[in-house]
DNA sequence: TTAATAACCTACTAAATTAGTTGGTTATAT
DNA sequence: ATATAACCAACTAATTTAGTAGGTTATTAA
């Protein structure tokens, strides 16, 4: 099994969508802004979610992607089997073909993990998420300093118009 | 977090050594033959288990590792952090700087994650893993396949001891 | 109608990791 | 003396990660 940024961002990604998109689309360059991921990076995990239809998208300005079910329905393990292959713990991924077509010795351990991974996986919901504490305190935070770096871009704005102006 | 060949050979070779090490150190090409790894990859496998105190060695003839606590003592977490980095799920070693210095949207997510998987390893001794019955059906396979091969060595012996009397 | 926005798509890449291989040396039992 | 087996260092092919670069297409708003 394998857990590095990728499924990571994923998780992350989506659950910036749960926090911002109750007012419409979400563009990827928001998210990219807020979580600090590459916008291109973001793209192409997003090709992966929409194959997976757990996100639907809208082109054009104001455009962006929306959870395509309720964030009650869309669970963590989703999203982690959607980017990465799986969250499955065994070399075999289950056939017991481990050790040259045959059982390796500690097929049934990895069997066991690979379970016990993805009840955990598999109980988090994105509403869940969006409930936490730790996961709200995170998000405000971050939507501040956002609102800070939009204030210096518009300042950055008036000057620029001001020098056009004359 | 990562679990790859890695992690699951040194727990197998580790298994085999459980199993087999009553009478005496288990030779690394032992291991290699009834578990199907590669000897210069075992070899390197064990130093770093060696650097962790699980197993001791024995040089010369007759030689090899033994465990260097008591099956009961060794639990897979110890095994897989030995040559893993660690069942680590977080991307920042639980240090809360995953985004630039701050903690990211998803990091207590991870962190519970790491506390599972890692509850669950450190629940498993070597001990419990040889008492169970898949364990135990899959050594008595690998003992008997590797007895077979043995056989087929001393006939191969035997041919070329006729050759050389004559 | 045109410009801006933002999704969508393909191909490339540096760095790291995996799962080895090769070719030794050192220590010890027979 | 010889065989065994640990110990050690350096190299390598293949794969994956986490991107970058450079586009095209669809849609909205001025």
């Amino acid at each position: 099994m394998r857990l590095t940024t990728k499924g990571r961002y994923a998780v992350t990604a989506m659950l910036d969508l749960a926090l911002h998109s109750d007012k419409g689309p979400v563009s990827l360059s928001d998210i990219s802004a807020r979580q600090g991921i590459s916008l291109s990076y973001l793209e192409q995990l997003f090709a992966k979610l929409r194959k997976q239809s757990l996100v639907s998208s809208v082109r054009g300005p104001g455009g962006g992607y929306l959870l395509s079910r309720e964030r009650c329905d869309i669970f963590v393990a989703q999203i982690v089997d959607a980017v990465n292959e799986s969250v499955d713990a065994t070399g075999c991924r289950g056939r017991s073909d481990c050790q040259g077509g045959t059982t390796c010795l500690t097929h049934h351990l990895w069997c066991d993990l690979s379970d016990q991974i993805h009840d955990f996986l598999s109980g988090i919901s994105l509403e869940k998420l969006v409930q936490r504490k730790d996961v709200r305190l995170v998000a405000e935070r971050q939507d501040s300093d956002i609102r800070q770096i939009d204030q210096s871009h518009d300042k950055d704005q008036d000057k620029i118009s001001a020098a056009l102006l004359g």
